[in-house]
DNA sequence: CTCCATTAGTTAGCATGATAAATATATGGG
DNA sequence: CCCATATATTTATCATGCTAACTAATGGAG
């Protein structure tokens, strides 16, 4: 179908414009199998990105909602609606940071390293067989 | 960071693993930057591929919303709401299946057909660029 | 012919992304 | 010291995807 349109403009390489429809269907079908995985779990591809992210940082044992907003490219107001998910499910812990009264500092609790550990073998998995199988 | 992890697991290749992040990321960046591009227009990546199918469709002007949802693989609710949308705009017509009164056709209008034409050369611009620019 | 399972579409409600505006705290210039 | 501005988070609202449940129409078995 692409080959219709693509003829009729200048400069644009049929074979470019299927790669970044490729592309972005590669891309949409992982990201819906690793949500099914993580749905499977209690968790969201967003909740289990944070919980890495704290997990792994050096040095420090908790992370700011801003810092966890910037370092994952997600807009504040989601990571607040996702961390107060997360203190539901007992998978991470929030305190006041003692220099600055505006911030919060959020940490994982022994609940939500578990959970980490139980949940990252199967998600290395899914995208190692999703990069073996099918994509270009 | 992703090594640090992945050592930890039999069989996980971590070159796999950072193409299937990155081939995630490609993925969600040139799906926003398209739904910026359609936003600036009135339309939505479904909005206008809804016009595409349609206006593409060999031997008849008209698709049911059922068609629609099988092959730009949604589900019908969704394009329910994105038809209601579109007719709102002007963009296409709705109209009784004679043969099926369940059913329903959609048409586009000129307006739609307009919009299409308008829209066209940027969306290929922008899949073009990204598989020439950025992309591994 | 009648009844019931199936099909087409819609409505209702949930999840997750966004932006704009509200709230609370910090901080720097006068 | 006080106010204006800036920063950290939250609340409110919108868009767009989904599934489950509802309505209306179809069509085949008996």
């Amino acid at each position: 179908m692409v080959e219709g349109y693509a003829d009729r403009f200048d400069g644009v390489d049929p074979a470019k414009v299927l790669g970044a429809l490729e592309l972005m269907r590669a891309g949409s079908l992982l990201i819906r199998e690793l949500e099914a995985y993580f749905a499977s779990r209690g968790l969201s591809q967003l909740r289990f990105l944070t919980l890495i992210l704290i997990d792994r940082e050096p040095d420090r044992t908790s992370l700011t909602v801003g810092e966890i907003a910037e370092r994952l490219d997600v807009s504040r107001p989601v990571v607040t609606r996702t961390m107060q998910g997360l203190e539901q499910a007992g998978l991470i812990a929030i305190s006041a940071n003692e220099d600055d009264a505006r911030s919060k500092e959020v940490s994982l609790t022994r609940t939500g390293q578990s959970k980490l550990g139980e949940v990252l073998p199967g998600y290395f998995a899914i995208l190692h067989r999703a990069m073996s199988a099918g994509e270009a």
